[in-house]
DNA sequence: CGCCTTACTATACTTTTTGTTAGTGACTAT
DNA sequence: ATAGTCACTAACAAAAAGTATAGTAAGGCG
């Protein structure tokens, strides 16, 4: 590429040659979008539900997806000191500014691919 | 899920629990919001000039990722009968409608990652 | 006492995805 | 005759993702 400036992320220090392979890089993978969604709408969720939700993803993967989002500053991750455990995950702030990148994702799946399905609001 | 009704893929009849599935379905993978995006900003582009732009991609990638996404008829595939051989790919219509996936992406990489960068629209 | 709960971790294994390297066909230029 | 061009394929290797199953901590409940 001749006109190939340099993109660094500034939370790691990583470097890529355009901000679509730098968003990958945080928000791309099998689950993590669709983690990123579901927390997007419900706002605060528990582990397990949050397994359920996502059609059996096995607890390795969400686990580990999980803890790359909170390295990343996109989820938090909020764990009472209780008996059986509880743990609550929701996004950050920063967490929340993938909203565009999410809606455009919906968007496009709902208008291209299909009909519209309403996400599980549940209660 | 309490409220799971089903989303199908009206091009290939793949069932999926929500949009964003699908979608990642589509143009999810390593490689492919990076074509996109690429054929978005120089409209036409021969292969090896493709594979240059994306900073090394192998020719098994490449070629994989081109030959899904024109399955799912995002890419135009346009070869020239000459030796040594032309082969042209394009974005179709129906590629286009991905557009506002790619500027979320690009936005928020180059805001929230590092600084912008254009992209090498050489010549 | 023994079972239930939640949010995991550990181990082992299989499958899928991604990457590396070399090579091919057929013509053109040297 | 030899090297170069382009757009790939083939064969193989490595890495990532996924599956299955078991286990743990520590208190509540019957």
């Amino acid at each position: 590429m001749e006109n190939d400036e340099k993109l660094i992320n500034i939370r790691n220090n990583k470097e890529y040659h355009c901000p679509v392979e730098a968003t990958l890089d945080v928000i791309g993978g099998k689950w993590k979008p669709l983690i990123l969604w579901q927390l997007k709408e419900v706002e605060v969720i528990r582990y397990n539900k949050l397994q359920q939700n996502l059609h059996g993803v096995s607890p390795r993967m969400l686990t580990k997806q999980l803890r790359e989002l909170e390295e990343d500053g996109l989820v938090n991750r909020k764990m009472y000191p209780e008996i059986p455990p509880k743990v609550e995950y929701s996004l950050t702030e920063f967490g929340k500014t993938v909203a565009p990148i999410l809606e455009a994702l919906c968007d496009w799946g709902s208008e291209y691919l299909g009909r519209q399905c309403t996400l599980g609001q549940e209660k």
